[in-house]
DNA sequence: CTTTAGTATGAATCTAATTCATAATTTACA
DNA sequence: TGTAAATTATGAATTAGATTCATACTAAAG
């Protein structure tokens, strides 16, 4: 027995309408077709579903029940229907983000706040653990979207451009190196850096830097929060390296010594990637613009 | 956007075996088509729903959803499915029974009462008021069986023979029709007759004797109940004729003159009229059968 | 009793689904 | 890693299913 949506909407319409002939309008068919798929569902059914010969088309006892039923099914499957239409736009869905840069978390929760504003329908979430192998967890939708500044030419993943950084010399005022117009790579053979604590060739310091001219720095000493790091190079514990975005706040430029990389500074940028079928969903589209926003906000305070 | 049940079933498959290729068998389809589908549902539903390049195939974030929703919706449509089996094969239903000859009502009840024992399931009644034009309520499903003594060759209806029964002449014991070894037309002309309050075609009495020899009573009385009209009958204020089935119980018997009608006697069938198409359902059958019995146990009592 | 509107049907046509053969991927295991 | 085994994807041909057209049939209305 082989009963398909496509039959409980043929006998509901005919059932509403009051006939094959004003049902095959609503359901795009000619009154053959509509006939002949009436005589395939009684078919499969096994039972009259209509009273034969009598018009207007009246239903039988087991017409009834086929009605019942098609009314407690066929909703759910509209919703079904809309509940894609809704995903597919993005009106609604799942934006779990993977973040490679440490600091981001700096201006990725305003951004995040913001967001969940603007689409409440939206399940808006951070992961954590997946820095080293976060385009791998893109693909395999653990994760929706990644904050990387390493774009690869993919072929389903897209990344955006967000915005342009400096990673940037900090130390102590009265640091020795705080009276350099700028820092070069030799100058951190013999400091402490104070790095977040993930793999070093993570950090822009080091893959931009220290690790292609073969340098390395006297010690590492890894801390999780920006604000220890800023207190500790303030305390002349050590140099770090940040992006500026960072270093805005009145109270560090005060403490701190701020110092481009090379003469000829270094800049950086940062990519949300999403799956390429992803990029033109409604919230992805809102996240990128508030991306920029909010960063623009705290590169140029006040 | 076209969803049909296939392809929730094909998804549920896929998802609940683990792969297209497990999945093939219990749905009995090749492994390309299969597969072809599985594009046919992604197009159609705009988004992945199995992430693309991972084996074993895992859902995506849409695909979770529709799995829910082809476990609510598929489990209904199986009722669905059941319920017509059920249906078709007579396990439930309905039993509306109209009947043409007015005394049946006395071996249609303990009848019913069986059938109810034996068939919870089949919703049972008896529908008045369409004696005479029953067979057209037959067609147009109004009811479900019609008990009738005039069988009618019609392609859509069949005729059950149920028993055979004689319409029998009662008067008083001392009324002067009380001594003939049985009753002639003629007889009836100077006597006060009392029937069923049905149109007179429609009594054996009538539509078997007196109409096809021109003969009417002096006078038609017509009373409702059976146990009034043997009471009446018995004070002599009036004849009868009642089926045979009737007049079994030993109270009225000794009341009461029987005679058959006319020298050879008159003797008419009873048949059920059910629809070719529930025919074989199991609770007509039940039905034929128990009429069978609790007849025969009224006719040859104790 | 004829007309009319609605429904059924058969044959032809068109569309969609399936198969077959084979390519492309992925995973497991050496 | 590389290779074999297993799984999935794809294209073209085939097959099955659905729709149309023309027309016959039937019930209801006038």
């Amino acid at each position: 027995m082989n009963i398909e949506l496509k039959h409980l909407r043929i006998i509901l319409a005919i059932h509403e309408s009051g006939s094959v002939q004003k049902a095959t309008e609503q359901l795009n068919m000619t009154q053959s077709a509509v006939s002949h798929q009436l005589r395939y569902i009684k078919d499969q059914l096994g039972v009259d579903i209509f009273i034969p010969e009598t018009r207007p088309l009246k239903l039988s006892a087991e017409g009834l029940e086929l009605i019942d039923a098609a009314r407690r099914i066929l909703p759910e499957v509209e919703k079904l229907k809309s509940r894609f239409i809704d995903l597919k736009s993005g009106q609604t869905g799942r934006l779990f983000i993977a973040i490679e840069c440490h600091a981001c978390f700096e201006w990725l929760f305003p951004v995040l706040n913001l967001l969940r504003e603007h689409h409440s329908n939206v399940d808006i979430d951070i992961k954590p653990g997946l820095a080293f192998n976060a385009i791998e967890a893109l693909k395999n939708e653990e994760v929706d979207l990644v904050i990387s500044a390493d774009p690869e030419k993919l072929p389903d993943v897209r990344f955006h451009e967000l915005f342009t950084y400096a990673p940037t010399f900090i130390s102590a005022k009265d640091h020795p190196l705080a009276e350099r117009p700028y820092i070069n790579a030799g100058d951190f053979t013999d400091q402490t850096v104070i790095t977040y604590p993930v793999p070093v060739e993570r950090l822009d310091l080091f893959n931009q830097l220290l690790i292609p001219q073969g340098i390395e720095p006297k010690a590492i000493r890894q801390i999780e929060l920006t604000s220890v790091i800023l207190l500790l190079v303030g305390a002349n514990k050590g140099v770090s390296v940040l992006p500026d975005w960072v270093l805005q706040s009145a109270r560090d430029t005060e403490l701190l010594a701020q110092k481009k990389l090379t003469k000829s500074g270094i800049t950086r940028k940062l990519y949300a990637a999403v799956r390429t079928r992803d990029s033109e969903k409604l919230y992805i589209e809102t996240f990128l613009s508030l991306s920029k926003d909010v960063f623009s906000r705290l590169a140029r305070p006040r």
